[in-house]
DNA sequence: CTGCCATCTGACGCGCCGTCAGATACTCTG
DNA sequence: CAGAGTATCTGACGGCGCGTCAGATGGCAG
């Protein structure tokens, strides 16, 4: 197991040490969320963790080090929504199988958004920490698309000159800023469970080629 | 005419400030292109147009209200844009429109999106006057179509269940965060062609309920 | 209790922000 | 074309967050 923290000056870190880490990571997230993407602060962090801004240096070189180890752990939360895309959706009947799809993205994304922004906009940018740690989230949903875009090709359902694998991006591509975009939308008086059979039904159409 | 463009402390300004403050913002632009969204910075800025930092606040209160006039200036340039959405997509034969709006998209894209990332991402954080830009900027091609999505369903082509407003907004999603993405995707292999050609199916498909 | 190592911290120099009082450039009048 | 008046620009400054360092604190082994 490889799975030992390490320090900036790179020795192994012991339990007390963890824990702090963890704090720090946890009031990042926490600051994320309540004061935005642009504004977040190393002294924030350290305050609202309870420690002093050079404790935040000893487990991070930087504010994208900690957002890295943040990016890292929301894929752990990837598995449900693997899940749903197990077998491609063939029938009608599993309208009900991208409805369960896009409830399992919503949770996700309600959990880890300010990070899944961040780190796109790092990725974009051309950072290739960010990139990696992106490319390792994506590549399992997007090869489920892309294989159910296949298939459903192969079935002659959908256009053959579709690329499965940029229709796959554009799905997720999608979904996570139409998400992003939901507040808007409910201002707009467009309610969570329209959003939901919107995106279900654009879904079921596009990756299976037929009519729900 | 309400164009008269205000200093900081509400003074009309004169031809003279009207071209720094034009030189400022072209500055803006030219930096968020080159050193990305997080690294803006004021004294860049104003290094970049040969003035000094304190020019910079006499027309911008802020680096956020450099960012509003540059969102604001964008909105004119979505007139081509609107074109290709002015009639519903009735025919197999209307995939060339759908060809043509992801086309002019692209360029309207290239153009602006460093501008249209933040203003989205300031939007989303609850930013009221980044709210109102983005707001006036999309409307217009929500409109027309969320109404291309209201005559396929009254054709019958496409299913009632859709939210028309909602699926407007997923496919701007869409094509906003794939633009973003496209770099990564030809990383992959997969040819800019390709992409244009997914994304106007899946477009043609979304917005007319046809197959193309 | 003492020494050792892991962990934490206050204090500092640096760079950028945003403001102010004053310098400079232009314009218009006589 | 001199000089006053206005428009525009600027250098300098206090404040704040960043990231580093030497040293303080805590806990554990002998």
């Amino acid at each position: 197991m490889a799975d030992e923290l390490l320090a900036t000056d790179g020795r192994v870190i012991g339990e007390r040490a963890t824990a702090t880490r963890q704090r720090l990571l946890d009031a990042t997230l926490e600051l994320l969320r309540r004061d935005g993407i642009l504004d977040l602060k190393v002294v924030d962090i350290t305050r609202e963790a309870g420690a002093a801004p050079a404790t935040f240096y000893q487990y991070f070189s930087d504010l994208d080090a900690a957002i890295l180890a943040l990016a890292e752990a929301a894929i752990d939360d990837e598995a449900p929504l693997v899940q749903h895309l197990a077998q491609p959706w063939t029938s009608a009947q599993h309208i009900e199988s991208a409805r369960a799809f896009v409830d399992a993205y919503g949770d996700y994304w309600n959990d880890h958004y300010p990070v899944l922004i961040l780190r796109n906009l790092k990725a974009d940018g051309g950072d290739v920490d960010f990139r990696s740690v992106r490319s390792r989230a994506n590549l399992l949903l997007l090869r489920r698309m892309a294989d159910m875009v296949a298939a459903a090709q192969q079935a002659g359902h959908a256009p053959d000159a579709l690329d499965p694998f940029a229709t796959a991006a554009a799905m997720i591509s999608m979904l996570d800023r139409l998400f992003s975009y939901r507040n808007e939308l409910r201002r707009r008086g467009i309610t969570s469970a329209a959003q939901r059979e919107t995106l279900s039904i654009i879904l079921f159409q596009t990756l299976s080629g037929l009519h729900p």
